[in-house]
DNA sequence: CCGGATATGTTGACAGCGTACACATCGGGT
DNA sequence: ACCCGATGTGTACGCTGTCAACATATCCGG
């Protein structure tokens, strides 16, 4: 409810100020988030940004959560797996490590962003909190978890295998992104991208 | 032969320049290579800067072939296995692997510089001129080759074999760097790089 | 041996960036 | 009815990369 329009007061600045920083750092990431160009686009003056964020680092930060969100949103979300069925569990990992180069390659600059900041909010301890993890990467642990209840994974290899996963996806995402599968045509990127998420969950299996 | 040192004419500055940059980037990446104080550190104004490279950008692009040049060095070469040693071979790739890794951490922004570049120059086509490779790629492509020769890549296989390799190296390094593996302790973490390098080696064998 | 051409370094300036400080204006509670 | 805190504006500063004009050292042909 915006109500008095009164032109000096905004209404919810806030909000408009996020929006026009998704727009930006959508279209160039990071980098593109401009703090001058970012209250232009709400019709304010450069300064007004600092009464709702206290630097850029601090606005790049609420932009990163906004960003997560919606990674967790497009990321192939099928429905868990019954516990006692394992070619679905398997299935289930694999949709998650491709969702996530998926979203990667749709969305460039966001997927910069959620990378854009100092410490990753919660995500070094992969402890009990589940539910305070950053979505997406809920997801791989439930996924995981679900290897587990399915037989394919023994509890004692379970700690830790987040990292061979996700590390695989993101890399090849940056690689695609950033690197040199950048060159490469898109039907040989996408068959690099089902090989890699295949090939480390053979290997994470085969433990 | 930097002869007649007269105070205005350096000698040869562009080499003082390249030291002054990787200095710079060792400590801080590529946001780090500033200009101003690069040329300050030689001793020299901002604008001489430019008899040497077009902008910024070509001065990075310089940087850049100097860092990936000290990251090959820095890679463990070890000496090739003989053609029948499969267990030699398989050691092979995995130390390629974890050079890999460990030269991202032991130099964050010489890492991060060697991919700051808008196109890794001629590594996209992985193509024949194996020489022309960047350095580090071109240790990976040997370590896989190897793996053919002594039987336990079938050549059908062999081509892109690179991908999944590299995307699982490059992500857990940023993982580490910039990610949350950042928060979890060094000798869990080496174990996970480990257990990474490990499930992408024994995925690949057995696709 | 000398004198202009050329390479190389300096000076000064400009636009764009994040942001600190002082001021203007609006909305809500006493 | 008033005033006070919240919110937006204007001005300014230091930093960045980079351009244009100028100064100086080196080299090459007469």
């Amino acid at each position: 409810m915006p109500r008095s329009r009164t032109a000096y007061h905004h209404g919810n600045l806030r909000q408009a100020l996020l929006e026009a920083a998704l727009e930006l750092t959508r279209a160039g990431g990071p980098a593109a988030l401009v703090v001058r160009e970012m209250t232009a686009r709400a019709g304010v003056s450069p300064n007004a940004a600092y009464r709702h964020f206290a630097d850029r680092d601090a606005l790049l930060a609420a932009v990163v959560e906004q960003v997560q969100a919606r990674m967790a949103e497009q990321m192939a979300a099928p429905a868990r797996p019954a516990p006692d069925d394992p070619d679905a569990a398997v299935a289930g990992l694999r949709a998650v490590g491709l969702g996530y180069i998926e979203f990667a390659l749709r969305e460039p600059g966001w997927f910069e962003v959620a990378f854009a900041t100092p410490r990753l909010a919660g995500a070094g301890d992969l402890g009990r909190p589940a539910g305070s993890l950053p979505p997406p990467l809920r997801r791989l642990v439930e996924a995981l978890d679900d290897l587990v209840a399915a037989g394919l994974l023994h509890p004692d290899r379970r700690p830790g295998a987040e990292w061979p996963c996700w590390s695989a996806v993101h890399g090849f995402a940056l690689l695609a992104l950033q690197g040199p599968l950048r060159e490469v045509p898109a039907e040989e990127r996408r068959a690099a991208a089902a090989r890699t998420v295949d090939a480390v969950v053979r290997g994470l299996l085969q433990q």
